[in-house]
RNA sequence: CCAGCGGUGACCGAACGGUUAGGUGACAGUCUGUAAAACUGUUUUGAGCAGGUUCGACUCCUGCCCGCUGGA
């Protein structure tokens, strides 16, 4: 028996068993019977083969999911959006986007609400028009920026309350008042696909005062976006994200989902910081959440994360996904290659389907071959190592902007990969 | 040929009569809802050559070599 990851049906033959992901609920009580659920099932269908009965039935098939745009489009699940923070991934244009097939993008409601402000966005009728940008688009509430910039430029007095974040904006003397209306109505003017509700954290390892502080305040203010969003009498609606907080504590965590469904979201977020203090990733919270919400959910885990990361909260039941890090990795010398010689061989069962590619460095300064063959993007099928060494090395900025483009298609490549959901055939 | 200026680690480049900056490069790391094309380590005790003065010279003196500039 053959497993085949491919998004393209018909390539599939007659014997050839093709698998889809099953939806969040399939794929977690397929995760409970052991460990990897795709082996449990390969072993399952192998087990009807031998046995003589049909080995293609048909029970496990599932329809595909889709993240729906307000423009209309039907974006197969998983998903991985890249960060355009404030309206541009840095060093590209939305063409080069697009041609990383790259299918939609996240904005910040912060940065954007600061410059450029309302009035041009207003004028473009939304961020798309205004990026002329034709893919998905998330908009992030501005609640990690109240973790990243209030908390670490320390005042006397907590800038955070219950009504809002006092933000200094920084390097300007500008200062405002964010608060959930703030967040809700920036981010209808900004017209994305997915609204997040503004939320409160802190570290992962702060004490559990603290953490209950920070999710009676989540829940206070997602109730409060909740109520702002519904008021919007608007023809194609936005999902509206809740988001989970409560550091490590499970506890905490599955209190704060309930009470989110509660309220009534079409997705939950993974919220805080994805790592432990040891920097490993920490799987139990999105296993939590996953397992206290309902099965119709969009499961988003907020700035996740590393190509093996994704693929396990992938087999989770988690579909939506955005992280700097291959963007930033791509300025900062770091490119992901797919250990497979080619597309078709790359395998995500193996726990090292990738490494790591650092093109500054002098032994790739004479190296005329591609930086990788399971690739097919403007860097891989046109330039070769040494051109890129070269660019790194004089400080050109292209050099951060074919960078940007390999690592967005290797993620893309890495989404179009998980994408097919187990079946058969 | 004469005069002036100069010669500092793989490269660039300061200061200083006593414990020699810094940068680049090289090497090794970090980055997770982006104040980051950033940051953190590690890396050669190195002064054109030969002498001299001095307790002590990369620093002051002499000669030679080399380079640049100007003059014959």
């Amino acid at each position: 028996m053959k497993l085949v990851y491919t998004p393209d049906l018909k390539s599939c033959g007659s014997n050839t068993v093709w698998v889809r992901f099953p939806p969040a609920a399939l794929s977690r009580s397929l995760r409970n019977k052991s460990g990897d659920w795709r082996n449990w099932l390969a072993c399952l269908l192998w087990e009807q083969e031998v046995a003589g009965s049909n080995p293609v039935s048909p029970t496990i098939f599932m329809k595909p999911k889709f993240f729906k745009t307000i423009t209309g489009q039907k974006i197969p699940l998983p998903i991985f959006f890249p960060d355009a923070t404030r309206a541009v991934l840095k060093t590209l244009d939305s063409a080069d986007i697009e041609n990383t097939k790259t299918p939609g993008i996240l904005v910040n409601t912060f940065h954007l609400n600061n410059f450029p402000g309302t009035s041009v966005i207003k004028e473009h009728d939304g961020i798309r028009n205004f990026m002329n940008w034709g893919g998905g688009v998330i908009s992030d509430s501005g609640g990690f920026q109240v973790m990243s910039l209030a908390k670490t430029f320390k005042t006397k007095k907590s800038p955070v309350s219950d009504i809002g974040v006092n933000f200094k904006i920084p390097n300007t003397n500008k200062k405002i008042l964010f608060t959930p209306k703030t967040s809700i109505d920036f981010q209808m003017v900004l017209k994305t696909d997915m609204v997040v509700v503004l939320d409160d954290f802190t570290d992962l390892d702060a004490d559990l005062n603290k953490q209950r502080e920070t999710v009676e305040r989540t829940i206070l203010w997602a109730r409060e976006c909740k109520k702002l969003f519904d008021k919007y009498k608007i023809k194609n609606k936005p999902y509206l994200l809740g988001v989970v907080q409560g550091g490590y504590n499970l506890e905490l965590r599955k209190e704060c989902t309930e009470r989110l469904v509660e309220i009534g979201f079409d997705g939950l977020g993974y919220g805080g910081w994805p790592q432990n203090a040891d920097k490993t990733f920490n799987y139990n919270i999105p296993k939590i959440i996953g397992e206290n919400c309902p099965d119709n959910y969009l499961l988003y885990g907020l700035g996740v994360g590393k190509p093996h990361e994704i693929v396990k909260m992938v087999q989770m039941g988690w579909n939506i996904f955005d992280c700097v890090l291959p963007t930033r990795d791509a300025r900062h010398k770091r490119l992901y290659v797919f250990n497979a010689k080619t597309i078709d061989d790359i395998d995500l069962s193996d726990d090292k389907f990738y490494s790591y590619y650092v093109p500054d460095k002098e032994i790739h300064s004479h190296d005329l071959s591609p930086i990788s063959t399971a690739c097919d993007c403007l860097l891989c099928t046109r330039y070769d190592r040494s051109y890129l060494h070269h660019l790194f090395q004089i400080g050109d900025m292209t050099a951060g902007r074919l960078a940007t483009i390999h690592n967005l298609r290797f993620y893309s490549l890495l989404m179009e990969k998980l994408r097919p959901i187990y079946g058969s055939i």
